[in-house]
RNA sequence: GCCCUCGUAGCUCAACCGGAUAGAGCGACGGACUUCUAAUCCGUAGGUUGGGGGUUCGAGUCCUCCCGGGGGCGCCA
């Protein structure tokens, strides 16, 4: 259990015994540390139930609690905040339990769920670039957290292989004399965006587009031996991206894989009368009474008989529900899509695709700029490509470590893997500290600079721990029992490692891993400072040695699970 | 035009679904390395949370209007 949940369950328990709800008695940490330490709120809602003063409530509360042996200081502040202090001890023994789980007070889910991460979503036709960055690594973290938790969580990139975009490639490659057997990743990246700005203004070239994703989804042999041979020189960039950093997934499923679905899917949906005719295309009418606004229905079959990514998502849902059996499936996409999920998720559970249990949520994020507060452009207009900033970053770790001369013991090659490891959690970082759902400007500035607010921060901070542990060790010095805290920075640390079990709480009911990015730097800040108030090798009392050693393998441990979860690894030494 | 979303310190961003005196990092200024890694630590300055009105004991957070940015709106993804 958690200290916050005991906690909240004493003061529930009081709130309950005077009659009122008990979830008021919610204990959180105070926002005024220098009053105490946890504060709960809920006498003042209390008092709009019961028409008495929140004051009133609070004491009474308060004597109902006040003489629990684990409380140092419990009192009324302001208009009836309940204020709290453990004692010393208390926050010991909390430390030594909390510690010594391996979920550090994390309650795994009783009823493991089976959930569907569906992100990355890479895209036959372009190398990836930065956009992709977001999408990759807040669904990595997202499957990291739900695992953590407990759950079943199969990975899904979606790869986007078999819409309109297919055809348009296609139909572009037979007019460029290129050799389709040949075909690589750079041609695709060359031909693909005048394509694309062609057929919004050339009918006839988008018309035979149209024909040419037709034949393809019809199986023409032409057209399948170029697809593939497209599909897989674009997979093998997509797949030494993902490497690079660290990203792997449980399936490796795209659009295309779910093409035999679609048939008796429509077929059932027509059947049904939930699919209709309209303009000469298949679609399904998702508006609803209450929208406030108009919704355009979600387009099954275009009028030329092809399909598009809404008929692609229909089956994914069929597949993942019949074949994986998925309760929840979340979608890691760009928020600019939202519509487009409304549409489809509204269509499965309409058609019956989807079973009413079943969940489906699109998590959306915000878009990347660049400092202008536009879409992210080189200077000169293009793109910057994923793999350049992955060098881009490592190469600046790299020589972080040159000048200042740290790791000079170690192999070139084990330097060059360490820079790999600073650069990517600088990328992973700075990214992942941003709230999902919000735009933000990329600052290559930032992602190359380690100091302050980083990745190379937290990896700091346990590379340092990771050292005192070492050289415990070599001393014949061992983590001991952890006493009551012997110094304020201490006290501190141990407080803000007991919070662990509810920030991951938090960060997987929002869906948000900033809300892990955030708590890492601070449990790392609070190891810091202990670190430098604290001289753990030097200090003579050995009890109080051995419980320094402890908290700071118990600090260890917090910080690697939470970078775990942000997918950032921890070097040995840097 | 309709709908969604954002606007917080000089800059980049937080703020645990309504709680106390709005927090970090960068940048600026001033300190700390004969001691466990200075990719660190300590301190100072910096705010009418775009603006007005409202609901509430309490509003960055909820409602409303205005201003400004971004996005979406039938056969692209």
């Amino acid at each position: 259990m958690s200290l916050l949940t005991h906690l909240s369950d004493i003061v529930g328990q009081a709130f309950s015994d005077l009659g009122l709800p008990t979830e008021l008695g919610a204990v959180v940490p105070s926002q005024r540390r220098e009053l105490a330490q946890f504060q709960s709120n809920g006498a003042m809602a209390g008092a709009k139930l019961e028409a008495r003063p929140p004051r009133e409530i609070a004491q009474d509360v308060i004597d109902r609690i006040a003489t629990h042996e684990e409380f140092k200081t419990v009192d009324i502040a302001g208009p009836g905040f309940i204020n709290l202090t453990l004692t010393d001890g208390a926050l010991a023994s909390w430390a030594a339990a909390t510690a010594a789980d391996d979920h550090l007070g994390f309650a795994v889910a009783a009823e493991p769920s089976t959930v569907v991460v569906d992100y990355a979503g890479p895209n036959v036709a372009k190398a990836m670039h930065v956009g992709h960055l977001r999408a990759t690594i807040i669904g990595d973290s997202l499957a990291r957290l739900f695992d953590f938790a407990g759950h079943n969580v199969i990975r899904d990139p979606h790869f986007g292989d078999w819409g309109f975009q297919m055809g348009l490639l296609i139909a572009a490659v037979e007019d460029d004399g290129v050799d389709p057997t040949s075909i690589t990743l750079d041609d695709l990246q060359r031909i693909y965006p005048p394509a694309s700005e062609r057929a919004r203004q050339d009918d006839a070239f988008a018309d035979r587009a149209r024909e040419a994703t037709v034949r393809l989804q019809q199986g023409d042999p032409g057209h399948r031996a170029i697809w593939k041979q497209m599909k897989s020189a674009s997979e093998v960039s997509q797949r030494a991206n993902f490497a690079a950093l660290g990203v792997n997934f449980d399936l490796w499923y795209g659009e295309s894989d779910v093409h035999d679905r679609i048939a008796p899917m429509i077929e059932a949906m027509r059947e049904s009368g939930v699919a209709e005719e309209s303009d000469g295309a298949l679609v399904v009418r998702v508006a609803e009474e209450d929208d406030n606004r108009e919704f355009p229905p979600l387009i099954l079959q275009t009028s030329a008989g092809g399909f598009l990514y809404s008929t692609t998502d229909l089956a994914t849902i069929d597949m993942r529900n019949q074949e994986l059996g998925a309760d929840l499936c979340l979608y890691v996409v760009d928020r600019r899509q939202t519509d487009h999920f409304v549409q489809v998720f509204r269509a499965a559970y309409r058609s019956g695709v989807a079973p009413q249990s079943m969940v489906l949520e699109h998590i959306g994020f915000g878009t990347m700029n660049g400092p202008d507060g536009k879409p992210f452009k080189t200077r000169e207009g293009g793109v910057v490509r994923l793999a350049d900033v992955i060098k881009l970053v490592t190469d600046a770790a790299r020589d972080r470590l040159d000048e200042a001369h740290l790791a000079e013991e170690y192999p070139d090659e084990e330097r060059d893997r360490i820079a790999a490891l600073v650069g990517v959690a600088a990328l992973k970082f700075g990214d992942l500290i941003n709230n999902r759902a919000s735009d933000y400007i990329l600052d290559l500035d930032r992602f190359s600079s380690f100091e302050g607010k980083t990745g190379p921060y937290l990896q700091y901070a346990a590379v340092r721990i990771k050292s005192i542990l070492r050289k415990a060790t070599v001393l014949g010095l061992a983590p001991g029992d952890i006493i009551d805290p012997g110094a304020d920075s201490e006290r501190e640390l141990v407080l803000e490692l007991l919070n662990f079990p509810e920030v991951v709480e938090r960060a997987i009911a929002l869906r948000a891993p900033n809300h892990i990015a955030e708590y890492a730097h601070t449990v790392a800040a609070r190891y810091n400072r202990f670190y430098d108030e604290c001289h753990i090798l030097s200090e003579e009392d050995a009890g109080r040695q051995g419980s320094w050693l402890a908290v700071s393998s118990w600090a260890l441990a917090t910080l690697s699970i939470l970078l775990d979860h942000l997918g950032i690894e921890i070097p040995d030494r840097m």
